[in-house]
DNA sequence: TCAAACAGATACCGATTGGTATGTAACAAA
DNA sequence: TTTGTTACATACCAATCGGTATCTGTTTGA
């Protein structure tokens, strides 16, 4: 079961995140934890606080995981304008990507934990300002070194970005079907297009 | 408590469906339902066959007081880009609408159900393809009555917009600023004024 | 070699879960 | 007035909830 050099904490979180991802933080019970993990309170309530805890180091978990290959990509673009082709790039893997972890866990955890846990939802709203942020500098280095426009607006942009993509995710997550998010993408690319300072 | 001329049913959808709207189906447990309702489980059984029961006609009802002052605006605009104009227009006035009852029901339970209640989330999924069909329907007579640009693909502008603006609803909901939503609605006005046929 | 430390299993806790069987009081039809 | 029906309350059910105290077996350090 457990691969030989990871420790029972990394091994509980790696079963349990799919799950949490999938059924939210009140709908997955410790049952349908020890279930998964083969393993039993005792062991888990060893390794994780309480289920809080393992519920917040499982929404990281999910972030990393899904988000992982993103970073590779924009970092491996070396000015603004592919920088931000990376990104949509990324994103039309997303859909499947993410299909097999339960879908996008911004937004599940954003919409399942707001009036249920506090603490994971602001995890997963400095999660999105992260995310954002990130975007934010990537367009302003590219005013600052003249490939983008310099009158565009990069928070507003980003945001813009942003939205689009989440809406994108949840309308192919609910119809199960990738079009929706690749048809924003293909309006975003255009955008990009735009921001090009010829 | 109850309205005059209120049934019983009517009293506890009443209550309980923002209850759902913001905890979930898991989430609201009938001590909650009992609880807000000043009811006992006799009353609520007896109106209801189940929990699932209940949880289906609130979020019906949700949708259908949140969306319920668009079609209005919808009816009284007399051509396609008006009539759109009335969608966004409708729609900035959502955040706080929808603030109330605990946010936007098709965001909420399209993510929230799907894993947990096949339901649920199929109700969510036809509410999503009805709200697009009804988009894709005033684009199409707007080709058809020459007020939109022919070459207009009506599927795919109609799943954009709602991509969009539930992207918006999301983030504007995560970060409680409706900013979010209001400059994603900028954004399709300025799409729909490129619809326009000159 | 022995004791302390630790990881994990077992067994248990009170509280709460969704659901139901029965009771009761009000009303409607005869 | 009687009788059947309805609407809701009460009381209860087994199952499950998150969490903990205790036990056991292994590892580690002196």
């Amino acid at each position: 079961m457990k691969e030989a050099d990871q420790t029972t904490e990394e091994y509980i979180l790696d079963r349990v995140a799919p799950l949490f991802n999938r059924k939210g933080y009140i709908g997955t019970s410790l049952s349908d934890i020890t279930e998964v993990t083969q393993l039993t309170k005792g062991a888990i309530y060893c390794n994780f606080k309480n289920k809080e805890d393992l519920a917040l180091k499982a929404f990281y978990k999910n972030i990393e995981f899904v988000l992982s290959p993103m970073a590779e990509g924009i970092r491996s673009a070396d000015n603004a304008i592919d920088k931000l082709y990376a990104i949509t790039g990324f994103y039309r893997t997303y859909f499947e990507w993410s299909k097999v972890r339960g879908g996008c866990p911004l937004l599940n955890v954003g919409v399942d934990a707001q009036h249920v846990n506090p603490l994971l939802y602001q995890a997963a709203k400095e999660t999105a300002t992260q995310l954002i942020g990130n975007l934010i500098r990537i367009i302003e280095k590219g005013i600052e070194h003249q490939q983008v426009k310099p009158e565009t607006n990069a928070s507003l942009l980003a945001g813009n970005i942003y939205a689009m993509i989440e809406g994108g995710v949840y309308l192919s997550m609910l119809n199960d079907d990738q079009h929706y998010l690749q048809n924003i993408l293909n309006i975003i690319d255009q955008m990009i297009e735009q921001l090009k300072r010829q």
